[in-house]
DNA sequence: TTGAATTTTCAGTCTTTTCTGAAACAGAAA
DNA sequence: TTTCTGTTTCAGAAAAGACTGAAAATTCAA
């Protein structure tokens, strides 16, 4: 692959555009974007050329997406550059970047709640405040557990479930009903 | 209150220092916490005093969390100047968070591949890039058909469905079995 | 209307983040 | 070892973003 198809350019223009919503920068975001519809392994090189970004900002770039799990490091047989291919199953790089936001954006909130729950409270407004903070708390917490819970089906499963959707809910009434005539355990 | 506790202190400095994580500035950020724990209704001059932030400042801020509606105005009677509050209750914090992301970052990257995925391919390089849209296409369009559903629910259903977490799995193979043997619908 | 109270806008400044090129580093092959 | 190929680091330049004060705009009351 020697130039960019214009479909390419615009999905990476895209992921370049999106990225600082997405908490990873422009630059980051075109390099993911890149490795993700090229069919073809690609080194660091490879990556600047394509880009045009500078050789530097491209290490950067992968040490970003190596860290958060995006793209993994593949070495060709007699050659010694690193090349990088991005997992293309969608469900798999969800799950990726569910993991990681959890871990950075989620967690050390949940700990800095915690350690405020603990706090003694002092005043009418400390109670208060705690009182909102544990609704965060538990609200975060709930989701975090249901997520993890969750996160061991199978793929296969998952999708079933979604594709349920809200019907879950009146299966799961129905099943209530079954419970309590057959008198008991799920 | 004329001052904030030391609780309120480390909560708002939080909510600064993840700011940028979450994609929202550092002020935008302490001037959420600050309504979210205040216990009275706090108008600009208020929040600008509290936090030493310039009144201009405080004001782009608010515009910004109205428009991400975290905040709502409230108006007191015989006082002209607006008051802020922030709901309190997390599932509904949550939800509008989830809108908000969801409209932002997420609605524009699908609109995007829809339209990458009606080109017609004129390569193989193409036709493989598209394929790979079309895995992410399918799982983001998925995701939030179910979250769109999902979200219709109340939130003691959803509560409930959540505390259950994997067991809805086995309950629906159960189900699946009742419904065979009952021969049908669910 | 006018004017007082309040909010918003905006140009310029300050701060932070991103990006680059040069140099340092690492490791395999000669 | 030295050399050759490739990667990473880092100081400073460039760009982007946040913040401020002053001025404009808005809103309500008189």
């Amino acid at each position: 692959m020697s130039t960019l198809t214009p479909l390419m350019r615009s999905f990476i223009g895209h992921f370049g555009e999106m990225g600082s919503r997405w908490g990873i920068n422009r630059t980051v975001g075109q390099i993911y974007a890149l490795i993700f519809v090229s069919p073809t392994l690609l080194n660091a090189d490879d990556i600047a050329a394509h880009l045009e970004f500078s050789r530097s900002n491209v290490s950067m770039g992968l040490k970003e997406l190596q860290a958060w799990r995006l793209v993994k490091l593949k070495h060709q047989s007699g050659d010694r550059r690193e090349y990088f291919e991005a997992p293309t199953d969608a469900w798999e790089i969800f799950r990726t970047l569910a993991e990681e936001r959890r871990r950075r954006e989620i967690e050390p909130t949940l700990s800095m709640l915690r350690n405020a729950l603990l706090e003694e409270p002092t005043s009418p407004e400390d109670r208060i405040a705690q009182e909102r903070m544990r609704g965060m708390h538990d609200l975060i917490e709930m989701l975090t557990t249901w997520f993890d819970d969750v996160q061991r089906m199978d793929a296969a499963t998952l999708q079933q479930l979604m594709k349920m959707g809200s019907k879950v809910q009146r299966l799961l009434a129905f099943t209530g009903k079954v419970k309590v005539l057959a008198g008991g355990k799920a």
